[in-house]
DNA sequence: TTGCTTGCAAAGTTTTTGCAGGCGC
DNA sequence: GCGCCTGCAAAAACTTTGCAAGCAA
């Protein structure tokens, strides 16, 4: 982490508060790209009297802030990602899940947008579909 | 086509109606990559008693036979696009419009996937993010 | 004729907004 | 103390569902 969420917070007008500093860690101490609504729940022990409006307005702010990476993998909801580098994401067609893929070379995709479009490109995101190791497992036994 | 939808609808027992026609055309005829309600507005004149509820109802089955993919480039609502063809997809963060990018080199990407992770790949979908030439040409004039 | 399909309305889901009280600074 | 922030409730946006009447086969 180049600099805390504290500073990035205040050096951007946002105040400090505990319900932020909570949103913030629940997502970076996680693999599993929560929505709102899981980020919600996961706090209910700590912070009974977090609401989901607070979750939802801090991801929003965290995202501006460049701490939170915004997920559209094909579901309903959206889901959250404090890993802001550039990687892939692939997902469960069969539980849901959704994990990380790391070093997919996409750096030449740059230049053939570049080519191929008219657009100023500014963010990428690619997702891949399938099923994990532990959906094979329980299929096979069918 | 290789096969036309009257026929796919029939053999996979679903009824043909003006309407599952009607919602087939309006996208096979556009490359605007239409949201439901944009497909609903689209046939109005046409079609006056066409409800939204049809619509996603003969998307739902148009998808499951194989003649619409599915978009959720970061927005609200999902886009449809009767192109079924792997082909990925760039969206104008300032105007929302949403355009095809062909001829990616895509392919060494399933063999990486099989090797960084254990899931059975079964489909990708790959979104870029920009400033359409249009968009650009307004903000210069600013 | 049979039963899938339509279209309306209602409900469901996810996310956003308004506002009074509370807290960071 | 000032003004942003929280949390509740209500609303908004999108999508799905239930059901009676209608139409494809």
């Amino acid at each position: 982490m180049v600099q805390n969420i504290t500073e990035l917070l205040r050096s951007n007008g946002f105040k400090v508060t505990p319900q932020r500093l909570a949103v913030y860690e629940a997502l970076a101490n996680t693999k599993e790209h929560p929505n709102a609504e899981m980020i919600f729940n996961g706090l209910q022990a700590t912070y009974p009297t977090m609401s989901l409006a607070t979750v939802y307005k801090t991801i929003d702010i965290l995202h501006e802030i460049g701490l939170v990476q915004i997920l559209n993998a094909g579901e309903d909801s959206f889901r959250y990602d404090a890993d802001v580098s550039e990687h892939a994401h692939i997902r469960c067609v069969e539980c849901g899940r959704v994990d990380d893929v790391f070093d997919l070379d996409t750096a030449k995709f740059n230049e053939q947008i570049q080519q191929n479009t008219k657009y100023r490109l500014v963010g990428q995101q690619f997702y891949f579909y399938g099923v994990c190791a532990d959906c094979q497992k329980t299929s096979e036994t069918h």
